[in-house]
DNA sequence: CTCCCCCGTCGAAGCGCTTCGACTGTCTGG
DNA sequence: CCAGACAGTCGAAGCGCTTCGACGGGGGAG
């Protein structure tokens, strides 16, 4: 283990000298960060983490919150978490993952500890547990996903209004006038996770602009369930030519289903989703879907983060814009 | 900020003392321990990380290195992770996020800065380019995945060799004499990696003890691709029963292809699939299959980890049994 | 009754780094 | 030609914790 001493000897020089080069927080004359520079690639350098931390109380970690549960949008979460680290390495930072179970605690033990400089947290709800503590700690934070009050916080996530209505707009724009949603698990909107109101928002506004009818389903998701949803759906209004579906899980028994009724997607009825853009593409029909910027995500949270913990930027709320990629499965409404 | 020290003045104890009850490295009288557990609850005290770490050497972290590409197994990553993270924390220890990008330097950089006590690494290569610097930096680490090379290295997976041989056992049981292996993506072969080998092998020579007939293609995953493979494959082996896939994306694609064809499941044709149980569950018929234990990997690897850093247990190869799970999409083969 | 040992506690010495103040020159402007 | 500014360097004081050796006192063994 090579120390800073140690390499402040080799170079002939103190060890305070040293860690200005490495700080760059007084200049040093360049034969002499050269020096210092060689020393360290020579003796194989790497400054002590927690020795560093001590003096100067900044970790340099970021702790990133994923939720335990796994019934939802798995590859999103991995690849925001993904797109987390990577993006915080680029700023010097580490990740410590930290999973839903410590629950309100983590936040307390991170804080507290010192272990991380600021958190991210995924997968908030409406009005989560976590928040309060989050107030009060003054904890660095970004949420990714956006409570019912956001006073105080800064928040990163899909414009999901502009998404749900994104997508009856591009429907009713082909013509369609009787679209169903089939929505996450009821459990979801029992949770109220924000984003599958807020979609439900923008779809119903829009609607109501466009003259659509709209019927909203809560799905399990799965063979079967669908089944039952799409059934109920055709029973209630059997001229329904469009769907929406927020829910990973039903996409692929949704497709299913049209076909084996003989509904030729999109020649008899059109169908966009909102899911990743992964999932979209690799359907039995390709899917004009809106898609979650994963990626974006995790980058602008850590992005903002990162200006909190520099002293720039207050509280802001992003919500990036949704884009509506049009691929196979939406046409022109049939004529009647 | 609470300290230590400050615990110990309103407790009217040393610091060391403290210090003793946290660690309990020395006894303590129960008077003395209920005075310090009391000051602690009332201040609200947490020990700071980097003092620890810099003090006791030991950072109480494990570094998880997770793979940058997202072409693969995604959800079976994250729920290892989650699984990980989350046995971690009931040994008192928390995880640190890496991806695969930094690549080797990653490696250095945690060993020589005491970021992490230990190293968890993901997604293992044949030839792992990771692996001579894991041995020469003596960095306690657990590998999931088996790579060419074991000797020094203590390694987690799933018996890929015994998981393909059930799956044909399975098939022949069933009385099938040509099966096909649809396998995962070009790529992953030509990469070396080490399941989809074994697999084979394991297949393979279950074929021959079985007398069966076996045909391998990988295959791209998504509809078209899946679409070209199955042809090609029905058409070099018309006589084909019995499907085994070991890629999810081409789990539905091959579904609807049947479908299409006439071809029911599991009446005229049987499928077998090696893949997450999340995917099995929820694929337009109920797959027979092997799942991949992501948990219990995450939580194998944990273990086997602490016990190294506690100095217990040595290299070893952990190997876990698959289990197949017959679900609605085998059955016996048809009679001519 | 004495010796020794162990239990419970304390004080002090670091762990490896950052950072502040101080010091020495060198340069610039008046 | 001198005051002041500034670049470049050093020494020392911690940051909050662990851990080692030491010490007093009570109990068991001889």
């Amino acid at each position: 283990m090579v120390t800073l001493a140690e390499v402040a000897q080799h170079a002939g020089v103190s060890a305070s000298t040293v860690s200005y080069v490495l700080s760059g927080k007084r200049s040093i004359s360049a034969t002499t960060r050269q020096r210092v520079e060689r020393s360290i690639r020579e003796l194989g350098y790497h400054p002590n983490a927690g020795a560093r931390a001590l003096a100067s109380s900044r970790s340099n970690v970021i702790a990133l919150m994923v939720p335990l549960r796994t019934d939802m949008y798995v590859p999103v979460m991995m690849e925001i978490a993904i797109a987390v680290a990577t993006t915080a390495r680029t700023h010097g930072y580490d990740v410590l993952l930290l999973t839903g179970e410590e629950g309100p605690d983590a936040v307390r033990r991170v804080a507290g500890s010192g272990l991380a400089d600021g958190m991210i947290l995924m997968d908030v709800e409406l009005d989560d547990e976590r928040l309060p503590l989050l107030r009060e700690s003054a904890q660095p934070a970004v949420l990714i996903g956006l409570p019912a009050d956001t006073t105080g916080l800064t928040c990163v996530d899909l414009d999901f209004r502009a998404t749900g209505a994104l997508c009856v707009e591009h429907l009713a724009g082909l013509g369609h006038r009787d679209v169903a949603v089939i929505g996450e698990a009821p459990a979801v909107y029992e949770r109220h996770t924000g984003f599958a109101e807020r979609t439900l928002d923008g779809l119903r506004s829009a609607a109501r602009e466009t003259g659509l009818r709209l019927l909203h389903r809560p799905c399990e998701g799965g063979y079967d369930a669908t089944a039952v949803t799409v059934a109920r759906i055709l029973d209630e209004r059997p001229d329904t030519t469009g769907f929406v579906v927020q829910n990973e899980a039903a996409v692929e028994p949704l497709l299913a289903l049209l076909r084996q009724q003989g509904r030729a997607v999109p020649e008899d009825v059109s169908v966009v989703a909102v899911c990743p853009e992964q999932v979209a593409v690799q359907a039995s029909v390709r899917l004009t879907s809106v898609s979650l910027p994963a990626q974006e995500m995790g980058r602008h949270a850590v992005e903002q983060l990162v200006a909190k913990l520099d002293g720039r930027g207050g509280d802001e709320v992003v919500l990036l814009p949704p884009e509506l990629t049009v691929r196979a499965s939406s046409g022109p409404a049939p004529v009647r």
